[in-house]
DNA sequence: GCTGTTTACTAAATCGATTTAGTAATGGAA
DNA sequence: TTCCATTACTAAATCGATTTAGTAAACAGC
């Protein structure tokens, strides 16, 4: 196992720990050729190899950040991450990946043990159930970013989709290739989960921009195993929507389960708009209509403003980044 | 920032650093009640968080594992790692992710500086060009297990797919339902990445197992941006093949896209199947018959064999680890 | 010849824990 | 009364680096 350490190196290149050390960082002002050729021949002859931790401890700083998501298998999270890990990659940082399942205890779990394991910052999908956490981070200065969610009232930096600009693409969209009654489908709507609320809000005040009435009955919220059969409820009535907004890539797998297992054809008998563009939505048929968050620059820049407070341990006031979707027309709307 | 330290807890409760670590360590045999209120009261009171670090350096142990993958992007590779992540959770473990992007450089960077940082083990997606530094681990008994490939003659252990059975099952059931002309689609085909040469491999036997001609024509490897030209090609030869088989998920979509750019039907103008249960299976039009990995059951044996080598730092034999394919059987291979 | 600067290094303290060896006080047995 | 065991703690060494303060030698300037 490895065992070489520093001091095993200085003794057989004959000088101190301290010129090591000074050499190891390139602090090379004031040091003999000589001693440095001993030096390298001693660390290649002993196959010496720095330890991280110890410098660590002296130095205050991990070169690892914290990222604690939902669910890594959600493609929002999956690419968000991929983003990250590439702006750390450049700076030798590295990421610890977290799985909450939106679960709180977790979450708390987490956060306090990778603190403990003195991370550098952390990049958080907040359930939002942790406020006083929250709260001490930021009092404490402790670098913070979130994304996807944030916690109203609380200064931390955050990176979201324009969410209400989404759902107003996609109102717009459908209103504007003819259709009128519209339904949106989202999953169970809770008041700490931001980007739902907005979503629906934006979707509801779209509607009224455009002249048109938000019809309650329209707006199907439940968990996803129950949203088939709500959608089958909802189109065995009398005047079911001819347009459906899928809020999220949950929603919208669940109604193309329902589509397919009650034969509507889509855009014919039904139009169909989703947010996040998914990587099927080009080879499904009919090619789906989506509106895509701008995953990797979102995951970028949170990484960015993370450093940000890592190198200036200051960053000012802080920022709630908004991130513009862009609509993606295909052929699951189309012009009435 | 956090300040306090072991020490100033023993000063305000006053007693000694050792006593404030005995009791944190839950080493009461010989402590007073008395103590232990006063020790909890000092914590409580300073907010006292242990640093982790400092306890590594001491314990030469991190609590954290390095996985290093191509991309987690890639869909075997996300849900391999959420398996790890769980069996992690389990034991208060974290996970240090890195994406390589099938680089040896990048590799072979992450691989020592993760080990700079003393991580207890690795689990790695090996490029498989980096012979040396594999080897160097195993001989100073690091704990380390590879996933997806392997690296022939090297004492590692490693978790992979059954590839020859993956293909049979490919095989036989386009032979049983009918099709004798069947085409194979893979990335380019390169020795050192293994599941590639075990799956066409796997694909000639079992063709020749069923007393078919194995059509090197039929046989499309390119990189993936070139499939599309290749199947083009082939398709407008006089005897196309009957059925494909897609040995992974980028090379299923390329057929998808094909097909959908053709407008060939399936399973009707052409039979298909992949490797990889992707998501979408089960909704596209016709629903995808594939080959499951169980990619869960992989990552969680991966990690369980890690946490064995680090936990005994001699596991014996290595042994590679052979999972099971499943077929399921959709509608793009229809009875002729 | 004396002082001051530059060069090339080193000793020792430090980071924040864990751990080992040891001590003082008490109680019980011979 | 003496000796040993048990209980309840502590001092100091340690993990493997970094960093600060300092030293000795060589050289330059007046």
């Amino acid at each position: 196992m490895q065992k070489v350490t520093m001091a095993d190196v200085a003794k057989l290149a004959n000088v101190s720990k301290s010129t090591v050390s000074q050499y190891l960082n390139k602090r090379y002002d004031y040091m003999s050729e000589e001693t440095k050729k001993r030096i390298a021949r001693a660390i290649e002859e002993l196959g010496y190899r720095p330890n991280f931790i110890a410098r660590s401890l002296k130095q205050k700083s991990t070169a690892t950040i914290g990222v604690i998501v939902f669910n890594i298998l959600h493609m929002l999270t999956t690419q968000v991450l991929r983003a990250i890990e590439d702006v750390c990659q450049e700076r030798d940082f590295h990421v610890i990946v977290c799985n909450t399942d939106d679960n709180p205890e977790k979450e708390k779990k987490y956060i306090e043990m990778l603190r403990a394991k003195q991370v550098d910052g952390l990049i958080v999908f907040p359930t939002g159930k942790n406020v006083e956490l929250y709260e001490r981070m930021t009092e404490e200065q402790f670098p913070l970013v979130f994304v996807d969610r944030m916690v109203p009232d609380l200064p931390v930096d955050a990176v979201l989709l324009d969410n209400y600009q989404a759902a107003k693409l996609a109102v717009d969209h459908l209103v504007d290739s003819g259709y009128e009654r519209i339904g949106i489908v989202t999953p169970p709507i809770v008041s700490h989960v931001i980007p739902r609320i907005e979503r629906i809000e934006g979707f509801k005040r779209a509607m009224t921009e455009r002249g048109l009435p938000v019809v309650e009955e329209y707006i199907i919220g439940a968990e996803i195993p129950r949203i088939k059969e709500e959608l089958n409820r909802l189109f065995s009535s009398d005047h079911p929507p001819q347009a459906l907004f899928a809020i999220n890539d949950l929603t919208l797998t669940e109604v193309l389960n329902f589509v397919k297992e009650t034969n509507i054809n889509i855009p014919d008998d039904l139009a169909l708009i989703s947010i996040d563009d998914v990587p099927f939505a080009n080879i499904y048929t009919p090619r789906l209509t989506t509106i895509a968050q701008p995953t990797f620059e979102m995951g970028r820049k949170a990484a960015e403003r993370l450093f940000m407070k890592i190198e200036q341990k200051e960053a000012g006031r802080h920022q709630v980044l908004r991130f513009s979707p862009t609509l993606i027309k295909r052929d699951s709307v189309k012009q009435q």
